[in-house]
DNA sequence: GATTCGTGGCT
DNA sequence: TAGCCAAGAAT
C-alpha cells in the first residue's frame, strides 16, 4: 500500500499533534497573534506568553486601544519587538479599516505590518481554510530531506522551490491542517540534528534516509558575522528615584526603556570613561558620592555580541542637563517599564544595586 | 539581496 | 562549550 505523503502527514498529526491553547479555535485573532508570537520563537517559550497576551488583551479592539508601551511590556523578554509594535499598528488599522475582522484573502493580509508570506498563508489557511501553502523552517527542513534537496534554504530560488512543492502536496479539503502537520511534524519527528528515523512514517520514501544525508539537511549558506557593541549604562539613583530613557529608532530594542548611555570611547578604560564623563558635566569622581562600575556584562545575539557595564551613582544630585528622552520615575514604578533582557537580568542578579536607600 | 532585529534551549 | 537555530518580516 502506497499512501501519499499528504495523508501520511495529516494521519500522523491526528495522533501526535500537541494541545495548544491556540488550536483550541479558529478565531482569526487567536490564529494572528499564536503566529507572530511564534515567529523565530519555539512553542514552550512562546506559550506564556500567548496565555497572558490574550488575558490582557482579550480582542482586536483591546489591543488597538491599548498605549503601545503596554503592549511592550506584555512582549517584555520576548524578542523581536518589532513583533509587537507591528501588532498593535495592525489591529488599530484592521479595526479602523475593517471592523475588527481579518481579511481572508492571502495578498489582503500580506499588506498588514509584521504579516509576511509566510503569515498572511498561516491565517489564510488555518483559519479561513484557503488553500494556501506555506513555507517556514519546519516545512523546509521536512521537504529538503523527503525530496532530498540541497539548495540553501536562505535563497530565493530554494524558497520558490519549497512553495512549489508545498503547492503540490497541499490538500484542498485540510489545508490549514495540513500546513500545520508538516511544521508540527518538522518540530517533533523531523527535528533538526539527529532525528529518530525508525518511527518515521515516511522514513521508506525519505531521500535524505536512502541517501544518509539527514543531518546534512537543509543547507544554509550565509553565515552571519557577530558584531561586538558595547554600552555604558549610567544608573542614576537618587531620592527614591531612577533616570529612565526610552530607546530610539533604527536601534535594537526600539521603544524600550532602559538607562542613558555613556558614549563609548574604544579601548578606553571604564574608570577614565565615568571620570571624563562624569568631569564634563561638572562632577568629580570622588570618596564622598557613592559610586561604583559593574563588572562586564556580556548578553548574546544571534548577530551581536553586547558588552555592557553598569556605572552607578547614588544620592547625588542629578544636576546636569537631562539629555532628550530622560526621565526620572520612583524605583516601585520600574515594574511598569518594558526593559530589554540584558537589563531586567542584571537587576535580577543584583538587586541590592537597585536599591534607594543605598547610601 | 543583504542586514537587522532577541531570546533561550539544545547539542 | 560555543555554535546552531526556532511557526520570519522589514528595510
Amino acid at each position: 500500500m502506497n499512501m501519499p505523503v499528504t495523508e501520511i502527514l495529516l494521519k500522523w498529526y491526528d495522533i501526535h499533534k500537541r494541545d495548544l491553547p491556540w488550536r483550541k479555535s479558529r478565531e482569526p485573532y487567536y490564529i494572528w497573534v499564536s503566529e507572530i508570537i511564534l515567529q523565530q520563537t519555539r512553542v514552550l517559550q512562546g506559550m506564556d506568553y500567548y496565555n497572558r497576551f490574550i488575558e490582557t488583551f482579550p480582542d482586536i479592539f483591546s489591543l488597538a486601544g491599548a498605549p503601545v508601551e503596554k503592549v511592550l511590556k506584555v512582549w517584555e523578554g520576548l524578542g523581536y519587538y518589532s513583533r509587537a509594535r507591528n501588532m498593535h499598528e495592525t489591529a488599530q488599522k484592521v479595526v479602523e479599516i475593517f471592523g475588527g475582522k481579518f481579511p481572508h484573502q492571502y495578498d489582503e493580509l500580506l499588506k498588514l505590518k509584521g504579516i509576511g508570506p509566510y503569515t498572511a498563508a498561516a491565517i489564510a489557511s488555518i483559519a479561513y481554510q484557503q488553500p494556501v501553502p506555506l513555507v517556514d523552517g519546519n516545512v523546509y527542513r521536512v521537504f529538503s530531506r523527503l525530496f532530498g534537496i540541497d539548495i540553501p534554504s536562505d535563497t530565493a530560488k530554494g524558497k520558490k522551490k519549497m512553495i512549489h512543492i508545498a503547492t503540490t502536496l497541499l490538500p484542498a479539503g485540510r489545508p490549514g491542517d495540513f500546513n500545520q502537520a508538516v511544521m508540527e511534524f518538522g518540530a517533533l519527528q523531523c527535528v533538526p540534528g539527529k532525528p529518530d528515523c525508525s518511527r518515521c512514517p515516511l522514513r521508506k520514501m525519505c531521500l535524505a534516509k536512502k541517501q544518509d544525508r539527514v543531518e546534512e539537511l537543509p543547507v544554509k549558506d550565509k553565515e552571519t558575522k557577530i558584531i561586538t557593541r558595547y554600552i555604558h549604562y549610567l544608573v542614576w539613583i537618587s531620592n527614591g528615584e531612577i533616570i529612565l530613557k526610552q530607546r530610539k529608532e533604527k536601534d535594537i530594542w526600539y521603544k524600550l526603556y532602559d538607562f542613558p548611555e555613556i558614549p563609548d570611547k574604544k579601548g578606553i578604560e571604564p574608570r577614565k570613561l565615568f571620570r571624563g564623563f562624569l568631569g564634563k558635566h561638572g562632577i568629580s569622581y570622588d570618596q564622598h558620592a557613592k559610586m561604583f562600575i559593574s563588572e562586564p556584562v556580556l548578553h548574546q545575539l544571534t548577530h551581536r555580541h553586547i558588552i555592557a557595564r553598569f556605572y552607578h551613582v547614588y544620592n547625588k544630585k542629578w544636576h546636569f542637563d537631562m539629555d532628550e528622552g530622560n526621565f526620572r520615575v520612583p524605583m516601585d514604578h520600574m515594574k511598569n517599564y518594558a526593559f530589554p533582557r540584558l537589563i531586567t537580568a542584571y537587576m535580577e542578579k543584583f538587586p541590592e544595586r537597585f536599591q534607594s536607600d543605598n547610601e
